[in-house]
DNA sequence: TCTGGGGTCCTCTCCCTA
DNA sequence: TCTGTAGGGAGAGGACCC
């Protein structure tokens, strides 16, 4: 018995049985997709409602079908799918294991065909053109694809089968969970059309509001209304954009590998925060976080931004641009620390900090200008070292002493004159 | 009713330069 | 030399996506 029919999958469902020429763009989308991942650890806990999320002011990271029912879904506040659903497990996410597993899913696609572009761990946009001749029609590959990912990785996908990304999305979106549906070349605008405005990739609370506002309820609408008036009504971009999806008009390739274009982090304090000195030591965690990824990508940027989110939700940013590139954590920290310390900040309540780095390039090819009397062995190579350390005995065995003491003192700071408590 | 974390893209404004 | 203007880059904020 294979492993697709051990999940007891209800089989294909409700797509049209369609003509699938043309529709070379497939969306694979896994179902539920951490709480899939944890289930298979937790097999006694199928068909019952689980949440996956943590922490006093998490969100839902990803919930069952079973507790979306109770309609849990993921992005809620945890206590507020507590008290929706108070018969849930909830599960603590395990990053490493998702990050396995949607590996080994890339991986499936990848066997298929080299045009794989993921979006995120749970989902990619696969062009299959080339794939055709080998395996099958589209609608067949669909099918390969969803039993293989069953098979060798436990858990479910769907799958859109169009013309274009933005159609095999929704595609995707409207066959959940464990489904196929093939939108046929001929029957795009009638599939579109009846939607709700919020379908359409691009259109968030407040475009909504405003489409509604207009008296713009559905897909069909959009497309009826002169492009202009779209325009006027949110902006030119957009616009533009929400006028050709509405005709089924998405002219993007599948692209196998787009470079980042930042790199960050940030923290949401399990308290609000008025005290400077434990912000400080906040963007220093982040700035050497930051910079640890973007050495492991060979990456540097040149804009350093911070984001300081206050106690009421208002939200705040600055950024900074360097002469030149780096993917150091203390010539990070310095910028972040700079511009947070301009801020003039009379203990705020602050909720979250975060840092940044844009302008990003490869690493290797961005010249370093030495400065006179600079040491050509500096603290690049310290955190080299340090990365290497970390590689081999794990996070947290190395790190700048602030971090490790209980001593909330920042650390040294090139820019400023010597501190006393550091 | 309480709102994470990691991102991208767009719009507006300001400043500098030609 | 002064003024107006257009364009580009940077910065800030907002909206959106998963």
């Amino acid at each position: 018995m294979s492993r697709s029919q051990q999940l007891d999958r209800p089989g294909p469902p409700a797509g049209p049985p369609g003509d699938d020429s043309g529709c070379t763009i497939l969306h694979v989308d896994m179902d539920a997709f951490y709480a899939s991942v944890e289930l298979i650890s937790r097999p006694e806990l199928h068909g019952t409602p689980v949440i996956v999320g943590g922490g006093n002011r998490g969100v839902v990271l990803s919930a069952t079908y079973e507790a979306r029912r109770f309609g849990v879904h993921s992005a809620m506040p945890m206590s507020r799918a507590r008290r929706l659903c108070p018969q849930a497990t909830v599960v603590a996410p395990t990053h490493g294991r998702y990050s396995q597993v949607s590996a080994g899913v890339m991986e499936i696609f990848r066997s298929i065909t080299p045009l794989v572009e993921p979006l995120s761990l749970d989902e990619a946009f696969l062009d299959v053109a080339g794939a055709v001749r080998r395996l099958g029609r589209p609608a067949e590959i669909g099918t390969l694809i969803r039993d293989r990912v069953a098979d060798e990785q436990g858990i479910t996908c769907s799958v859109g089968v169009a013309t274009t990304k933005f159609v095999a999305k929704l595609a995707s979106t409207r066959c959940k969970p464990d489904g196929m549906l093939i939108v046929p070349a001929a029957g795009v605008v009638a599939f579109l059309h009846p939607l709700p405005v919020a379908a359409l990739w691009g259109v968030g609370e407040k475009t909504e509001k405003e489409l509604v506002r207009l008296g713009l309820h559905s897909v069909g609408d959009i497309a009826n209304t002169p492009r202009s008036t779209l325009v006027r009504a949110v902006g030119q971009a957009t616009g533009s954009h929400l006028h050709a999806l509405a005709w089924g008009r998405d002219e993007r390739s599948v692209v196998p590998h787009e470079p980042d274009k930042s790199i960050g982090a940030e923290e949401t304090f399990a308290s609000d925060v008025d005290d400077p000195q434990v912000v400080r030591r906040e963007l220093l965690r982040l700035c050497e976080r930051t910079a640890a990824r973007m050495r492991t990508h060979g990456l540097a940027g040149r804009t350093v931004s911070i984001k300081v989110r206050f106690a009421d939700f208002t939200t705040i940013t600055r950024a900074r641009t360097l002469k030149e590139a780096t993917d150091v954590a203390q010539e990070i920290y310095a910028t972040a620390r700079g511009l947070y310390d301009a801020l003039g900040l009379d203990r705020a309540r602050i909720r979250l900090v975060g840092v940044r780095v844009e302008g990003l390039a490869d690493s290797g090819t961005t010249p370093r200008q030495l400065l006179l009397g600079e040491r050509s062995r500096g603290r690049r190579e310290v955190e080299q070292a340090a990365d290497r350390a970390v590689a081999r005995f794990g996070r947290g065995t190395v790190g700048p002493a602030s971090l490790v003491t209980s001593d909330p003192a920042a650390p040294p700071d090139p820019s400023r004159p010597p501190d006393p408590s550091g």
